[in-house]
RNA sequence: GUCCCCAUCGUCCAGAGGCCUAGGACGCGGCCCUUUCAAGGCUGAAACACGGGUUCGAAUCCCGUUGGGGACACCA
């Protein structure tokens, strides 16, 4: 089995396109397959080097490799229709020599005004064969002679187009619904529907998998499967992808494409699962599924028919899923650019041993609270900014004797329970909580919260941040750490440690 | 406008004539845990679009209506 993605590198991989190319992939990973990966690049006013190495890193970051593809070649390269030229010329003679493609003359302006014409009457557009008729030796001579011409196909039959989809099942269109549509363009370049049979062909696609628009595209292509003598491959036809409001997803919807959800800090498993559950399932109530588990399990018969709305909030339940079970370490790693974007981490800073473990310690407050890793900076506020430390020396004073003796004991008792023992557990928190209201007895409430103690006035006033693990940790960062709001901890930690003097 | 496709909770899926007083997940409500927030556990509300058939029996099959989507280019 061979089976293709074949983007056309116009833009940004939007979801859409990713789930065709993670049905793609499924499946041939699943069947022992080949995957073959194509750039339609033949529209030369929109296609761009840079949209090309996108898609190929959306790809990439998604997980999906590929068998065969431009960046790395293969026995059906090149990959890249626009170094396919001739191919295409070379198939359009035959067509031409066989009778079954004509020249046409006629003007773009012409055609459009017909065109017009036609839905204003409301028919369906399709060309009315001006050109068919022209004498083939006279028409060549026009040309020789410089006049521009596109290469028409020639529809011969008669009879109306069946084909069975493997997700639609039988799809039948009426022969009269199709015109001679052009194979190749005034400017040499091939139009979409002859590029990808001509391609298809010779790259041995057993198997296509591509989006529901191109159904009303499909039995022109077998048209032209047939004029040139090749088996047509099976179809399998996917529904799209909606947003919330049931248009099609758009940017407007917010994130849409690959790199906004990456940029957003959505990890790849999770938009890689979720893709996969729209629009199928492993036949059971499973919803969360490893990537060598979906390609075991998936088959494209099973995709459902009707589109799918994208859900954002299951998304992001995943990612959340999947934030809890990657290891500190990366995603400690995955935090730094956006730490850095709130300000929060130096462009120039170390990525030392002490910085890592800082970040590391953040992780546990981070996982399974946090719809994206974007979030991460907002959730991890009060540990990067000295304020509240600072409410809290100053409410030492304020308070009286009650709230400071409160304060220290919060102190101690984490300075206690901490000392030794890996950082930031939750049973640490808990010890230390329960220390605390020992040390305390009525007289204020000091509550726990991963990485951070938060300590309540006696009686009223407002509620207090004590970042002893923050402060503890970040004391021991070296400046060279490049946590500029953290460099103030050393003073900080000295702070809180006059304070416990002074109980 | 014409042609094509689709139709189960708000959303994503399960359901391939009796197993359905329709199951799971996200989201939402409640309770528990936690003296915050999250996380976790339990629990609740929530759907077979409508109308005709076929059948002893229909969410499942057929027809129509309605609704949604797609396509009608020398763009892919």
């Amino acid at each position: 089995m061979r089976v293709r993605f074949a983007p056309s590198p116009t833009g940004h991989l939007h979801v859409g396109n990713a789930r065709t190319a993670l049905f793609n992939w499924l499946l041939a990973r699943g069947q022992g397959g080949t995957f073959v990966l194509r750039l339609e690049d033949t529209d030369e006013a929109r296609s761009t080097a840079a949209s090309a190495d996108g898609i190929l890193e959306d790809l990439r970051w998604l997980g999906l490799d590929w068998d065969e593809g431009p960046d790395r070649g293969g026995e059906y390269g090149p990959y890249r229709q626009t170094e396919r030229l001739p191919l295409y010329r070379e198939q359009a003679a035959r067509l031409l020599a066989a009778g079954r493609a004509y020249y046409c003359f006629c003007s773009p302006e012409a055609l459009e005004a017909s065109r017009q014409a036609a839905l204003r009457d409301g028919r369906t557009p399709r060309y009315a064969g001006t050109c068919r008729h022209i004498d083939p030796a006279l028409a060549q001579s026009r040309v020789d002679g410089g006049e521009p011409a596109a290469i028409r196909f020639h529809i011969a039959e008669t009879e109306a187009v069946t084909f069975t989809d493997l997700v639609r099942g039988a799809i039948t269109t009426d022969i009269e619904q199709i015109g001679d549509f052009v194979l190749l363009r005034q400017n040499g370049l091939p139009a979409y529907n002859f590029a990808v049979v001509v391609d298809d062909v010779a790259m041995g696609i057993t198997v296509v998998v591509r989006g529901e628009d191109h159904v009303p595209n499909t039995p022109r292509q077998i048209l032209l499967y047939r004029a040139l003598g090749a088996e047509a491959p099976a179809f399998a036809h996917l529904s799209l992808v909606l947003g919330p409001d049931h248009a099609p997803l758009s940017k407007r919807h917010g994130a849409s494409s690959v790199a906004d959800f990456r940029a957003r800090g959505i990890l790849p498993e999770a938009l890689r699962n979720y893709l996969a559950l729209l629009g199928w399932s492993p036949g059971n109530d499973e919803e969360i599924v490893p990537l060598d588990e979906l390609a075991r399990r998936f088959r494209v018969e099973d995709v459902t028919k009707s589109a799918g709305v994208f859900d954002p909030d299951k998304l992001a339940w995943m990612n959340r899923h999947y934030v809890k079970q990657a290891t500190a370490d990366r995603i400690a790693s995955l935090l730094v650019p956006h730490l850095t974007t709130a300000g929060y981490l130096a462009p120039e800073g170390a990525a030392d041993d002490a910085r890592r473990a800082f970040l590391e310690a953040c992780v546990p407050v981070i996982a399974g609270t946090v719809d994206q890793l974007a979030d991460a900076p907002a959730r991890l506020q009060s540990v990067f900014e000295a304020s509240s430390v600072d409410d809290v020396v100053r409410h030492l004073d304020a308070e009286g004797p009650a709230a400071a003796e409160a304060a220290r004991a919060v102190v101690v008792a984490f300075a206690q329970v901490s000392s030794g023992r890996p950082r930031l557990t939750r049973e640490s928190f808990r010890e230390a909580a329960q220390q605390v209201r020992q040390m305390t007895g009525q007289k204020g409430r000091a509550l726990f919260h991963p990485i951070r103690l938060v300590l309540t006035g006696a009686d009223s006033g407002p509620e207090l941040d004590l970042l002893v693990p923050a402060i503890e940790l970040g004391a021991e960062l070296p400046p060279s750490s490049g946590v500029p709001a953290i460099a103030g901890c050393r003073e900080r930690a000295a702070r809180c440690a006059a304070a416990l003097a002074g109980a």
